[in-house]
RNA sequence: GCGCCCGUAGCUCAGCUGGAUAGAGCGCUGGACUUCGAAUCCAAAGGUCGCAGGUUCAAAUCCUGCCGGGCGCGCCA
């Protein structure tokens, strides 16, 4: 929730603004209407106040900039909790509020807890957010880690702005690449049994199907030799899918349901796409095959749906897929897919809207890759070859809230270089757990406080507020209040890593604030004053932490 | 060739709905533990924001062109 507090002083000033140009307005001073909108935003440098706008810049008058600046202050200054308002050069207009706006602010997020920056409005959209997707023909990777990571933070993002968002995983569990692991699966058993076997041309190589092969081999001999290739492609997709969601469990990353494929085939939803799509005449016969005409909806080219054997591409069941989504009643969809899938995205959204769907109702978020380093060296990986290192093997390795961290450090648009060396790093060279330590110094503080029996749960007294009066204090309520405005504006740009980076800037004043001053000390109230804000930067910390699905351990 | 992404400090990257001296971590140099956790803190060094134009009172940010790196352009999935 952001907080009503700053809302309403943030309302007061723009209508203080609005006012002011509108009598400039009648006056004639302007050369052009103002903005409906007038900026204002919180200063990220406090030399410029609390808040700061640049309206005065912004519209075209016949008095200089600060001419204009200086009258809109003058408005400003009769507003309650404002203290003092500066003009400075070119045109900015920086307001600075009383402290005891900060004290009630801080108040408020003491009472709000784990509430802290959670939008209270609940919205009526429905968001179904799809993302890993990965077929199960093999382990999840590092890339799918990158991807799970990313999907559950913006879904917590998203719940957290108050939307109702589900957590989709879409599993390829049928067709050529499944028929490829069966026969692969197959070989290998073959291969336990001392049978002259052959891995088919493009097939799965990796070490984990001759793993599942033993397996087989202990439990049922050469006994199922018999049974022919759709029961191993059976038997692997099943295990392969179980192991899925175990690593996915342990990443803690959780999907509300998985959509199978397989299943969607046996429905009518394909069929009645391609009906649907004839039907509007968007659909024709070339050369045996079955032609969307996606060009007319910004594709480049058309795109087969039913090829001329008769079977879809991969592309017929997916817009069935998407409908299907709809069909749900889930109003706006999220896709996250690989870098590979990019050229896919405009046929994609041609079909939805050649469907009737509105063309803004689906976003998709392109997750660039990850390249493993070792210290300096790259190291490749291939899944069919069955080189890569593993989700699995990747958590061991560092655990799951470090891994986190370095995916999610990054926007996801940019290639990401994982260090494992680093991330492996247990010291100070390692930035992971930077914003945890923090969380664990607070919580620890809280601790020796309860054991000196200097108690704050109890009727908070606002004198005590008034002794937080260091730069190093009003700095750390300043970042507090920022919050609220980012979970906000991550609501609508789907950006997450800026929480993270901000997380960062918080442990960092804190850690700091650490450093100079006693918390607990002789002075009982300046004590209790300390620890009130010691507990809001705690809320924070873990407020974000959990949306990022990072843990906030209270002991390291 | 066309499309998308990236190019900012030695390294890895933030900042990009234009704004006030370009930020962080790592690394390097020098300091801080008898007192609430040193996985921390303090200080210092380090940048033609790929290049060239343009728009603007104001450009790392917007527009155009170019250069360098990655990916994609299937009746594959």
């Amino acid at each position: 929730m952001v907080s009503d507090l700053m809302e309403n002083l943030k309302k007061q000033i723009s209508l203080s603004l609005k006012e002011g140009m509108e009598k400039l307005e009648k006056e004639g001073f302007l050369k052009a209407p103002f903005p409906e909108k007038i900026p204002l935003s919180l200063s990220v440098n406090s030399q410029f106040g609390d808040l700061s706008t640049n309206v005065a810049l912004q519209v075209k008058s016949g008095k200089s900039p600060i001419a204009l600046a200086n009258i809109l202050a003058e408005g400003l200054r009769k507003i309650t909790s404002v203290e003092n308002v500066e003009v400075k050069e070119p045109g900015f207009i920086n307001i600075f509020l009383k402290r005891q706006f900060f004290y009630r602010l801080l108040f408020s997020v003491l009472k709000q807890g784990d509430k802290f920056g959670l939008s209270r409005r609940r919205k009526r959209e429905k968001v179904l957010l799809e993302f890993v997707s990965a077929n199960p023909t093999g382990p999840l990777t590092i890339a799918h880690g990158r991807q799970a990571a990313l999907g559950e933070a913006i879904a917590n993002v998203l719940s957290a702005n108050g939307y109702q968002v589900a957590k989709e995983y879409y599993l390829n569990d049928t067709g050529v690449q499944i028929d490829l692991l069966g026969e692969s699966l197959l070989a290998r058993y073959r291969e336990v049994l001392t049978l002259p076997f052959s891995i088919p041309e493009d097939g799965y190589s990796g070490e984990y199907l001759k793993e599942m092969a033993k397996d087989l081999k202990e439990k049922y001999q050469d006994k199922l030799l018999a049974k022919g290739k759709d029961f191993f492609s059976n038997l692997a997709t099943v295990r392969i899918i179980s192991q899925i969601r175990k690593d996915l469990s342990d990443f803690r990353v959780n999907f509300d349901s998985w959509f199978s494929e397989t299943k969607l085939r046996q429905s009518s939803s394909i069929k009645n796409v391609l009906a649907k799509l004839k039907e509007k005449g968007y659909l024709y016969q070339k050369g045996g095959a079955f032609w969307f005409k996606s060009s007319l909806f910004g594709d480049e080219k058309d795109r087969v749906l039913k090829k001329s054997d008769d079977t879809y591409t991969y592309f017929a069941p997916d817009i069935g897929y998407h409908q299907n989504k709809y069909e749900r009643g889930y109003q706006r969809l999220i896709d996250l897919f690989g870098p590979d899938h990019d050229g896919y995205v405009p046929r994609l959204k041609a079909a939805l809207v050649a469907l009737g769907y509105p063309v803004n109702s689906l976003s998709v978020l392109i997750v660039q890759l990850t390249t493993l380093y070792q210290g300096k060296k790259k190291l490749q990986m291939s899944t069919r070859k069955g080189k890569f290192i593993t989700l699995r093997e990747l958590i061991q390795e560092v655990g799951a809230d470090v891994a986190k961290y370095f995916f999610l450090s990054r926007k996801p648009q940019s290639h990401l270089d994982f260090d494992l060396e680093l991330a492996k790093k247990n010291s100070l060279e390692n930035p992971a757990y930077y914003i945890q330590y923090a969380y664990a110094r607070a919580e620890s503080i809280m601790k020796f406080a309860r054991e000196k029996g200097i108690s704050v749960k109890r009727r908070i007294k606002l004198p005590w507020f008034f002794l937080l009066s260091e730069k190093e204090e009003i700095a750390i309520l300043h970042l507090l209040f920022r919050f609220p405005y980012l979970i906000e504006a991550e609501g609508k740009t789907l950006e997450v890593h800026p929480i993270l980076k901000f997380l960062q800037e918080l442990a960092g004043n804190f850690h700091s604030y650490y450093a100079k001053f006693r918390i607990i000390s002789e002075d009982k109230d300046l004590t209790r004053a300390r620890l009130l804000l010691v507990k809001g930067v705690r809320i924070v910390l873990k407020n974000g932490l959990k949306l990022l699905g990072i843990s906030a351990p209270e002991k390291m």
